[in-house]
DNA sequence: CGAATTCCTTGATCATTGTCAAAGAGTCTT
DNA sequence: AAGACTCTTTGACAATGATCAAGGAATTCG
């Protein structure tokens, strides 16, 4: 049960603008606003989804398992949704979900999101632009993996990183260097190895702290392209 | 302007099932189902999107491509619509997309499909069941990029497709083997090279027909999981 | 039918990536 | 501060995958 300013703050959410107040108030009534610590996991793939869940601060890493490998899918920060494909199919989840910075999370119930679907179609359409952005985030992914090598990926992830904290060409990576290996679809020694072909073009390691020294080398290397780099097309 | 005949067999579409009748009329006003050859390019990656595009029959490769590669992204039968999230995002394919089987493709303004959603929470819906299916197909495809080695995709590919098809141990690939290789994610000598691989497997190619003589090493090879390749969880 | 074309396969080689082992760097604990 | 721990880096090597070149097989087209 959410106290009345947890109330207000979730209902001013992205995801319910334009809804139905029924709607919210029906999604909030068995909601809950959690704090969890690093290392918490919130979803186990292969169960099914009790509740959407989105991310109101903190990181969350959505992450997938076969045989002995591990790989991370996707790192989220807020605000934003995830789970959203399994809850509304009711389906398994197809990845893990693991806190890697402490995060605020709003739980909805799964049925709640379901019923309001079918009954506020503004709630739907929202929930619809929410699939349709991770659907096209993921295809990007794909492209990424598929057409580049780990080095290009690695060069693309800094220059779009860099442009997302206001182009100062330093970054700070915000998780371990290990997660972003296993993002960028390399092992962590491959990683380590191409952060030093990068000296090359300017780029200067220092921990998780990274200056690009020459922004138009790595630009160069990277060959950046909308429609794979651009969260925003 | 679509013909009675065909006005009838659309409206039976899975996508418009449960919606008003209203909304069904209105999607279907400006629609047209037409026949198109193999080779013949639906949309082109970059361009915004005019149709939301449903694969009545026949079939259609969704490509992209980047500096002098192209890679697959996916392969569509019937009854799947492609190209939502773009619509329903008024935002650039990332993908294009070309016929490869002779194909009958109904094709629904993007407008009337953006209105339609905002009026019609069952439509709305649909599209939502769409696009968290899209989703988690995409989601599978690149577990099993990051997770897998080209010979283990090969191995599920066969697994899969020929449970698809009544599990009767002989496959015929429907479209020339380096569209496969894209697919797959490896350049078409691997593919060649894989495929002699599996030789000890039990595995028999004659052009594009496949004989698996010994299905439980190949299973056994492939070791599938549900979570990454069974279309259906 | 025969020539041209495209597709597929094979061999040789190279590039990329993963694995194993060990050492260094940083963090946390006591 | 010393020790334990995890994370990261580096080196040596193995596996995987791509590229180039050439030859075969199948298909298309005149």
């Amino acid at each position: 049960m959410l106290s009345r300013e947890h109330y207000d703050e979730a209902s001013r959410l992205q995801i319910f603008s334009g809804c139905r107040p029924e709607t919210v108030a029906m999604l909030l009534e068995g909601a809950f606003l959690h704090k969890f610590p690093e290392g918490i996991d919130l979803a186990k793939e292969g169960e099914l989804p009790d509740f959407l869940h989105v991310v109101v601060s903190g990181g969350v890493e959505l992450y997938s398992r076969y045989r002995d490998r591990e790989t991370t899918i996707e790192v989220i920060g807020p605000p934003n949704v995830f789970i959203a494909a399994a809850v509304v199919l009711d389906r398994p989840h197809l990845k893990s979900a693991r806190v890697i910075q402490p995060a605020r999370i709003l739980m909805l119930p799964a049925a709640s999101v379901r019923k309001a679907l079918l009954e506020d179609a503004a709630f739907a359409a929202r929930i619809a632009v929410e699939l349709a952005t991770a659907y096209r985030a993921a295809t990007k992914d794909l492209k990424n993996q598929k057409l580049r090598t780990g080095l290009e990926r690695l060069a693309n992830w800094l220059t779009r990183r860099d442009s997302e904290t206001g182009s100062t060409h330093r970054i700070v990576i915000p998780f371990d260097k290990k997660v972003l290996a296993a993002q960028l679809g390399m092992a962590p020694e491959n990683l380590s190895r191409n952060f030093a072909t990068l000296a090359r073009f300017g780029v200067k390691v220092k921990g998780a702290r990274i200056e690009i020294g020459d922004p138009v080398a790595l630009e160069n290397l990277a060959k950046p392209d909308p429609l794979i780099d651009d969260p925003s097309s």
